[in-house]
DNA sequence: TTTATGAATTTTGAATACAAAATACAAAAT
DNA sequence: ATTTTGTATTTTGTATTCAAAATTCATAAA
C-alpha cells in the first residue's frame, strides 16, 4: 500500500468513476504525502530515533525535494518530528515524560467530546458504536489485540465525530497520531485489559443515558488508565526488541 | 518591527555577547519565518479572506519562495491559512461557528491548566500573576483595552507556562492565534468588561487557594463569557470598518 | 450593452541547481 | 594505539528555473 507510487495518486485525484454534482476532490500533492509520511512514522517504518532519509523517500515517492521538506515541515509542526538545523529530520521518539504531557491533553480533549457528544448524538450513531463495542468485545474474548485495538480506536473516533467539532477532532488526531504507536505496542496485562473493556461497558452506558458531565469523566479516567498501562510497558521495556517484533 | 531584514536576525541568530556552557540557540530561517507571518496575521495586517501575497512577502522578508512557502504549509496546518489548490494561500476568517468550536476547546484546554497549575505554581510565580492582575486592573480602570487585553493574555500565558506542560501549551497557542485577532476587536460593553474582571479576581482567588477544580471551572466559565461577548460583536459588526479602523 | 471566446500575463507547484554546512574518512602526530 | 587534523563526500537550506494552471484583458458575437 504505501510503496504506491505517488504520481498516480496525483493522476487519479479526480476519481472519474461516479458522475455527481460533487465538488471535485482534488488530493494535492501535499496533503497525499503528509498523510503517507504520517503513515510510515506512526506503522514504525520510520523507526522513532531515526534520521528521516530523504533522498531515499524522493525516490520512494517519485516526487522531489521540495514538496517532501514542505511535508516535513508540517509534521514536525505536530511533533511528529524534530528538525535540527543544518543536520535534518529525526523522528521523535516518546519519553515518559511526553507520555505524562500528551495523555492529560488527550483526557481534557475526549472528555470535552463526550461532553459534546453526549446530548448530540443519533440513535443511529449509538447503534453504530454498540455494534463496535460488541464487535470489539468479541475480539477481546479472542484475545486479538490488533483486531480490538483497530475497533477500539473507532469507537473513539465516532464519538469524537458526534462531538461535531471538527476542530476538537483535529487536535485530538494530532496527539492521537503521536501516541499512537506507543498505544498499540503497549502490552496489556489480562488484568489491564479485562478493566479496560469494563470502562468500554461504562462507557457506553453512559452514551446510552446521555448524560455529557458522566461521559465526560469516563472517558477521562479511561485514558488515564490507559496512559498508565503504556508507561509502565514503555518502562519495562529493557528489551525493545521483543515490542518490535510485534509491529508488523 | 516586523519590516526588519530577515537576513539581520539570521545573521545575529548566534548570540555572541554571553559566554556560556549553554548550547548555541540559532534561529532557524523557518521557525522566524514562520513567527513573523503569524505575527502579520494576527495583528491584521493580512486581512482575514485576503489573498497572501507571496511575491510582496518574498520581497520584504529577502527570501526566495521555497522557504515562504515552507511556512505557508505549516500555518495552514495550523488553520490561520486556506491553501486551495493551484490558487494560492488566502487568510482563514473566523465565523461564528469556528468560534464555537474553538472556544470550547480552548475552554477545555485552559481548564487543564488551570487543575495542573493550582497544586504546582510556585509562591514567586503566584506574586507575579498577582502583579499582573493588579496592573491589568489599573488598565480597566482607565479603560485602556489595549493594554488590558495584553495584561490579560499575559497572566493566562503564566497559569499556562505554570502548569507545565508544553504540549498544551503549544495546542492553546495555536487555537489562541486564530481568536486572537476577534478577541481584541470584540468590543466590550461596560458590564462585559466589569463581569471580565470580575472573573479574574475570581481566577486569582482560586490561584490563591490552589484548589485544582475551582481553577479549572472558573477559567473554563471565563473563556465561556468571552466566547459570547466575542460572537456578540461579531454579529453586530455588519460595519466592518469600524473595527478594523481600532486594529492598530 | 452584455455575454462569450481566446490569447497574453501572472501565479502556482514542483524540479533542479548551487552554496554552505555537516559528516565521514584517511593521514599525521602524539 | 589513540587522538588530532585536514580533506573529500554527503546532506542540507535556499535560490532559480520550468511547466501547468489560473487570471486578466481585449476582442468578437449575440
Amino acid at each position: 500500500m504505501a510503496e504506491k507510487d505517488l504520481a498516480e495518486a496525483r493522476a487519479s485525484a479526480g476519481d472519474g468513476s461516479t458522475i455527481s454534482a460533487q465538488p471535485i476532490v482534488r488530493v494535492s500533492l501535499h496533503d497525499e504525502l503528509i498523510a503517507r509520511l504520517r503513515d510510515l512514522i506512526v506503522e514504525g517504518e520510520l523507526a522513532p530515533g531515526s534520521k528521516v532519509p530523504e533522498r531515499e523517500l524522493c525516490d520512494r515517492f517519485h516526487v522531489s525535494r521540495t514538496p517532501l521538506r514542505e511535508a516535513l515541515k508540517v509534521l514536525a509542526s505536530e511533533g511528529l518530528l524534530i528538525l535540527a538545523p543544518n543536520r535534518g529530520a529525526t523522528v521523535s521518539k516518546l519519553t515518559v515524560g511526553d507520555l505524562d504531557e500528551i495523555f492529560p491533553v488527550m483526557g481534557a480533549l475526549e472528555a470535552l467530546s463526550g461532553e459534546l457528544a453526549a446530548p448530540r448524538i443519533t440513535d443511529l450513531e449509538l447503534a453504530e458504536i454498540r455494534v463496535l463495542h460488541q464487535e470489539m468485545v468479541r475480539h477481546y474474548e479472542r484475545r486479538d489485540l490488533k483486531l480490538y485495538f483497530r475497533l477500539n480506536q473507532k469507537i473513539h473516533e465516532k464519538i469524537m465525530e458526534a462531538a461535531g467539532n471538527p476542530t476538537l477532532a483535529q487536535l485530538h488526531r494530532g496527539l492521537n497520531g503521536r501516541v499512537r504507536r506507543a498505544r498499540y505496542l503497549a502490552n496489556m496485562t489480562p488484568s489491564r485489559w479485562a478493566q479496560a473493556v469494563a470502562e468500554h461497558e461504562e462507557i457506553l452506558h453512559a452514551l446510552e443515558s446521555r448524560d455529557p458531565a458522566r461521559l465526560g469523566r469516563v472517558l477521562k479516567s479511561h485514558l488515564h488508565n490507559k496512559c498508565e498501562t503504556v508507561k509502565e510497558s514503555l518502562l519495562t521495556e529493557d528489551a525493545p526488541a521483543r515490542a518490535a517484533s510485534r509491529g508488523g
